[in-house]
RNA sequence: GCCGGGAUGGUGGAAUUGGUAGACACGCUGGUCUUAGGAACCAGUGCCCUUGUGGUGUGAAGGUUCGAGUCCUUUUCCCGGCACCA
């Protein structure tokens, strides 16, 4: 054999060609039989690309290239999601500007991407950062604007000590900053927020009809939160001030004996008489220096203070103490609660360690069974008044109702999910483009002065730590004329949260350099994304974030669908030794040694040969020689001579089959399956000297999206055309991949006592003759008597003896 | 605490959805070729034993069934998400 297989050779042999034919540039004007297939774009930070990287962009690619040899348009571009904190970081750590780090950084990355070998339509590459493209950012953000689903307001907001900037809600998780796990602490600050909660309701409509992961639906379901319930509106006693509570169970609302305001609550401060103030301050003080996780934490004792002031029930009249308690927390809701202790465990456990009184409300059978234990189902009311006697699901309609009546609330449904909140202290993001002047108030820059390009004389990292933006340190750009009265007036400090680049993104692709709009209108026909796939780590943010952004610029009248993505895929997580790669482990593996040693082919093939995409694995270093092995194989096979003689039908059979199970695999993202009936295939044909043509070129054809440049290489050597990509997936004939004969099973009693091939159109009743033959089954059924017989067609026999 | 997902050889993982458990690989053992091999090829490899087409075996214990990795009940552990959500 002279031909060797030179992979560091054929691979930059293949990507040079690729770049040049621009092969992978579908012709974006025409949209029959497109297919968008899109990754997660990469976020440019300073590291190389690593293994999740290629474990999220390798078998991508070889989806698509799959989707691409069945017939479609495929279009798979790349981009940069280039602002935000980290690139930040780096910048300020390697003493450089944000932009130039960021430009390095990204041509290193864009090298390390050719290397995967993937169809990357690089003619509409995308990056954040450049002023093309957010512009357009800050188009959404004033479209948003405009429709009122973008506004200000003060609120007490998580803000991150190290990172310098306050956080959305979905970057906060357990108390930490998702990014560098720092303590977050709360602010109380003037910032922008989106207003996704107006879409509350149909984000969780809507999954039910997405073809996604169960488990990131449920995610996105939990994280809107909806519940079903009332508002109740309690007056408070000798004050014109009032309580405004969520309940689930406001047919409960004659069991509640006491109110309890979260510590945060706004009314906290003005109601207080003087000889309790000194106690609820006390309290307050000691809740606010609990961390975040001590409030959460389980097991702790509650604890509160009477504020020494009294509401009145709506419906019962009666008076009923409200406390301070920091069980409930400010951030659901109203920050405020009826504690109904009979039904409640929460409220039994707090009213019992303060004494406070316990109303039966709720009982299973209508009679009365005491106070010492809680019952939280729904029932029969009872010591109700009117209502007693009736079962709890009606009665709540009827409470509601006559709340609604009275003016003191009614039926209300409550979301988890706070609104979006966008604004950001750093410099390396898109400027929110809004001017603020004195005599006009918030004035959004016009249209046509966009982008409001963010400014270059800036001290990076002098002013961090305070919630003073960089940009308000920067004279030039924080300046300017008010555009509606021509007075002195200053711009919006703040950069968006990098979410919102990546919330839009993928409506840009198809048309990336396009300079009339957010996206050409045309291109809009190869939307929705019809193939997402990336990190579940993204569930409740940009998923989330991504789909609200779709739907409001369709109801802005620019888009005419609903949902960005219609198909998500999760790619699993490679571990080392079980757990997670991260540097502080020490327990990285770089993609790049193995690339050296193996090529791009056997390294990408092999991440998908550990095990199924969805679930990742296991890291080791020595399995991925049975991949190299198997490629060697493939390439020796492909060096045969030709034969000229007919392919046995046993040789068609294999090859059909393998067709048949491989398409089917690719089809279903199962790579790990697919390589192996690939295996199966090329052992089979192991000691042949020579083989048909058409076994080579079917082969080829289907390790072309696993492995794409060997099999150009083979494809080229094999005398096939320009590109093997320009080929259809081999189609398998049913027939000829079904065996003749099949093993059958012979089991007495359960237990497989022999086996028989026979041929498969065999009848029941012969197949039994031919069973019962059987020498080691023969002497199993001697002296027993058949009770039973068994047959399960084409699979086995069972006799089931006495 | 609640909601998901999972547990199969020394290792990564297969299993047509109730029908021969362990495909395909890694590793290991033995062999062939070789000056050599961290190359290639061949054979073997769940466990146990009395080596028989013997017993046993899919986290554990029960159950349904002719037949269970797969269905049901109980239970242990691991991973992910949410968490005093009213």
């Amino acid at each position: 054999m002279t031909n060797q297989y030179l992979f560091n050779k054929i691979e930059t042999k293949w990507q040079k060609r690729w770049k040049e034919s621009k092969i992978h540039s579908p012709d974006l004007t025409k949209s029959m039989k497109k297919y968008y297939a899109l990754t997660m774009w990469p976020y440019p930070s300073g590291d190389k690309l690593h293994i999740g990287h290629w474990y999220n962009y390798g078998p991508a690619d070889t989806y698509a290239r799959f989707m691409k040899m069945k017939g479609y348009n495929v279009f798979q571009p790349q981009g940069f999601d280039a602002f935000g904190l980290p690139a930040e970081n780096y910048a300020i750590h390697h003493k450089v500007h944000p932009a130039l780090s960021t430009e390095k950084n990204i041509a290193t990355m864009k090298k390390q991407l050719d290397s995967i070998g993937a169809m990357y339509d690089w003619q509409n590459e995308i990056r954040s950062c450049a002023p093309e493209y957010y512009k357009w950012t800050q188009w959404l953000f004033l479209k948003l604007y405009d429709m009122g689903l973008a506004y200000r307001k003060t609120a007490p907001v998580n803000w991150c000590p190290s990172c310098g900037t306050v956080l959305a809600n979905e970057q906060v998780k357990d108390g930490v900053c998702d990014r560098c796990k720092e303590q977050v602490t709360k602010k109380e600050l003037t910032q922008w927020f989106f207003k996704i909660t107006d879409y509350a309701e149909e984000l969780l409509q809507n999954l039910d009809e997405l073809d996604w992961p169960e488990k990131t639906k449920h995610m996105q379901q939990n994280w809107i939160g909806k519940s079903v319930g009332a508002n109740i509106i309690f007056k408070i006693k000798e004050y014109d001030d009032t309580i405004e509570v969520f309940s689930t169970r406001s047919d409960t609302i004659f069991g509640a004996t006491y109110l309890v305001l979260a510590p945060e609550h706004p009314l906290v401060k003005n109601i207080i008489p003087s000889e309790y103030k000194e106690t609820v301050d006390s309290y307050i003080a000691i809740t606010k220096e609990k961390t975040e996780i001590e409030r959460m934490s389980l097991d702790r004792e509650k604890t509160g203070v009477f504020t020494g002031v009294y509401a009145i029930n709506p419906l019962s009249k009666a008076e009923i103490p409200i406390w301070v308690a920091d069980y409930v927390v400010s951030s659901y809701g109203t920050g405020a609660i009826m504690a109904v202790p009979s039904g409640d465990e929460r409220d039994f456990e707090f009213a019992n360690e303060f004494g406070l009184p316990i109303i039966e409300v709720v009982s299973p059978d209508g009679e009365l069974h005491g106070n010492d234990q809680c019952y939280s189902d729904y029932g029969i009311s009872v010591n109700s008044g009117e209502y007693s006697g009736k079962p709890t699901e009606s009665v709540q309609k009827l409470i509601n109702a006559q709340l609604d009546e009275l003016g003191c609330g009614g039926a209300k449904i409550q979301y988890k999910l706070h609104d979006w909140l966008i604004s950001r202290q750093r410099y390396w993001g898109t400027p929110i483009p809004i001017i603020h002047c004195p005599a006009c108030g918030i004035v959004p820059v016009e249209m046509n002065e966009l982008p409001v390009l963010l400014p270059e004389d800036i001290k990076l990292s002098s002013t961090y730590g305070d919630e003073l933006s960089p940009l308000a340190a920067s004279d030039s750009y924080i300046n300017v004329k008010c555009p509606k009265c021509g007075g002195d007036a200053k711009r919006d400090a703040d950069t968006m949260d990098t979410f919102v680049c990546s919330s839009w993104y993928y409506l840009r692709y198809p048309n990336a350099h396009y300079s009339e709009g957010p996206f050409d209108p045309d291109r809009l026909k190869w939307l929705p994304v019809d193939c997402y796939i990336g990190g579940a780590e993204h569930a409740t943010m940009h998923l989330l974030y991504a789909r609200f952004i779709t739907k409001a610029l369709r109801d802005g009248g620019y888009l005419n669908f609903d949902e960005p993505f219609t198909k998500l895929y999760h790619q699993g997580t490679i571990t080392r030794d079980g757990t997670k790669m991260s540097k502080s482990r020490g327990n990285t593996v770089s993609p790049d040694e193995f690339i050296e040693n193996y090529g791009s082919d056997t390294f990408r093939a092999y991440l998908m040969f550990m095990g199924p995409f969805d679930e990742g694995a296991d890291w080791s270093d020595q399995g991925i020689t049975g991949i190299d092995r198997f490629l060697k194989k493939v390439w020796r096979f492909c060096q045969l001579p030709d034969s000229h003689n007919s392919s046995s039908k046993k040789d068609l059979q294999v090859l059909h089959h393998t067709i048949q199970t491989v398409s089917s695999d690719l089809e279903h993202m199962k790579f790990n399956t697919a390589i192996s009936r690939l295996m199966e295939f090329i052992n089979h044909f192991s000691n042949y000297e020579e083989i048909e043509s058409s076994f080579k070129l079917n082969l080829i054809k289907m390790i072309a999206p696993l492995t794409p440049h060997i099999a150009e290489e083979l494809w080229e050597i094999n005398g096939g055309g320009e590109s093997v990509f320009l080929e259809a997936f081999p189609e398998f004939d049913a027939a000829l991949a079904e065996e003749d004969t099949i093993a059958i099973a012979v089991q007495v009693n359960g237990k497989l006592r022999g086996n028989i091939e026979v041929v498969k159109t065999l009848e029941k009743d012969a197949l039994l003759l031919e069973a019962r033959k059987h020498e080691n089954v023969h002497h199993y059924l001697a002296g027993k008597e058949i009770i039973k017989e068994i047959v399960v067609p084409q699979r086995l026999v069972n006799f089931v003896v006495k």
